[in-house]
DNA sequence: TTAATGTTTCAGTAATTTCTGAAAGTTTAG
DNA sequence: CTAAACTTTCAGAAATTACTGAAACATTAA
């Protein structure tokens, strides 16, 4: 199973790129892959490709489902697994938000909410500066949190209003600032 | 130079943190005692504080001064280095999402930018749908860089209104959608 | 059942990344 | 200039992370 040279060059940088997303080369690669192919993949196919053991191919594979970013899709008379992608690019990537945001984000914001509790009558815990500091951390991962579950609800029409629009979040303030009197 | 205990588990956390957040321990340890600290650290506090060593300490000055993340204070008449957080924790928070974006994002944009071009009138190069779905990530990593060279334009004023409204991106957009007749 | 056809696990190995500390380099007071 | 006070570099060591492949486990057709 030989791949395409130019899909090629797409999944090997997708290797490439996978430790700044989060995951190891084999499952950047991977994804890569599956998300790039139409037809279902088994293991075998996906060894072929990119030249990797059956155990990697397994661990990979298991990666991704915990991200919920591919799924299995079997064949009736046929014992293999064949590995899909789970969705649209938009909802990958809506996948993928959420879970940075909960490995990258959740941690940091739950240890800083309990430190502030725990030190705001009591001077002696942390100096001031430290805490205003903190303080304002948390509200900015707070209002990320709140900005990543808002995009979990956004649909694929939304994003395709928000495209038009050329513009993000600024451009759109700006709006209300005009559309909303004082 | 022994940390205060709170002090200390945050910036371990940070330490720990670190990798998903695209550095490794050492940085990530001393971002957060830097920016936790009002007063400015040499690389001799630091390293007290951290217990590592002094090579180790340059090298992750280096990095977060090429992420734009700290700055180096001199006192006169002290030839000492010290170092003090290059702004307000929003501002760090803006450095850091336009660095990752361009680490994270705009490789692969221009190198599916780039097979996009070329492969465009030539269906010999990538089947149809792999180039279809190549252009929805294109396009969606191009949305983001969009969004993400809005928030540098945005100011501290702006985020307070943002929390303000408790929501994101999807109220705002529901309140467009009901003040713009179409 | 059982044998064939798969998948998963995991101990050991390989590859990669990070850290140390001594040597080289730089800056400045005198 | 020179020497003291710092900082940076970088080769090798240590720590961490990823990968292989053989053995264990699971599923199903017959």
């Amino acid at each position: 199973m030989s791949l395409n040279e130019d899909l090629q060059a797409i999944v090997y940088h997708f290797g490439e790129m996978a430790s700044r997303w989060g995951f190891n080369r084999t499952v950047g690669q991977m994804l890569g892959l599956i998300v790039l192919t139409e037809e279902p993949l088994s293991a075998e196919q996906i060894g072929q490709s990119l030249n990797i053991s059956r155990g990697n191919i397994s661990m990979a594979a298991k990666e991704l489902q915990s991200w919920q970013l591919i799924r299995v899709h079997r064949e009736p008379g046929d014992r293999k697994d064949y590995y899909v992608a789970n969705g649209s690019i938009w909802e990958l990537a809506q996948q993928v938000m959420s879970e940075r945001s909960k490995r990258e984000i959740n941690p940091t914001l739950s240890l800083m909410r309990t430190q502030l509790m725990t030190s705001e009558n009591d001077d002696s815990r942390l100096p001031a500066y430290s805490k205003q500091q903190i303080q304002q951390v948390h509200d900015l991962l707070e209002l990320f949190t709140l900005w990543f579950a808002d995009v979990q609800n956004m649909k694929q029409e939304h994003i395709k209003a928000l495209m038009k629009m050329g513009a993000g979040v600024g451009k759109v303030l700006e709006l209300k600032d005009k559309l909303i009197p004082r």
